[in-house]
DNA sequence: CTGTATCCAACTCGATACTG
DNA sequence: CAGTATCGAGTTGGATACAG
């Protein structure tokens, strides 16, 4: 049994279900696993978001420690978003999520162009 | 870009995400990643659910032809459900997953007892 | 046992407007 | 640019009751 803030888990897998259990955080870490990314820049890619949404998940994955936030002292403003050590440590995670569902869309999906 | 069913992707790793953008769906992939399960088998591990959830949750894995729905004529009733070929192929995934938490929950959780 | 039918509380997330 | 504030629609999923 694992104690994890407030919250028991049998297994620890759980832990995982529970952190991604909405449309966007696991989504979040899949943009971010290419490299670093400004605020503007993922809410293009997830569009369509309210800047309240991706703020606010942003926060999460930053208290979960998978992310982190850096701002520059520039006018305009920017922030910069990267993952954290454990956060990096998601990237077999997301590996085999593309290969399998590359394999999926080959199987029940049409290509069409490239992807 | 990718169609599928009614929706287009531009990465075909969206089609895992939509389709996992819920609480349950995963995590009954991974209960069924170690066999087969009844319906009353799964409503016990996955508690609090209701029947109508449970049952509508398995339908939807149906459908994206990732479990197996196998009635056996008896008195009571038994059904079983199984993952597909679709489904077994996502254990790379699961594993990847339960690897990720076991890390993640030895770094910020507490151990009580064994897993 | 394996569901289905209603009802509803809670949550997620988008639309819009505004701030430093 | 990078947020915050308010509002509200839609969905998820639990509680309860009932059926084959």
């Amino acid at each position: 049994m694992i104690k994890l803030n407030g919250n028991t888990y049998q297994f620890s897998a759980e832990i995982f279900f529970e952190m991604f259990d909405d449309r966007l955080k696991l989504m979040i870490i899949w943009y971010l696993s290419n490299g670093s990314m400004r605020f503007k820049e993922l809410s293009k890619y997830l569009q369509p978001i309210t800047n309240k949404t991706l703020s606010s998940k942003l926060k999460q994955l930053e208290e979960l420690h998978l992310i982190e936030r850096e701002v520059f002292a520039e006018v305009p403003p920017r922030v910069e978003y990267t993952l954290s050590p454990h956060g990096q440590q998601l990237k077999p995670v997301i590996d085999e999520v593309v290969a399998w569902s590359q394999h999926y869309a080959k199987t029940f999906g049409q290509t069409i162009n490239e992807e």
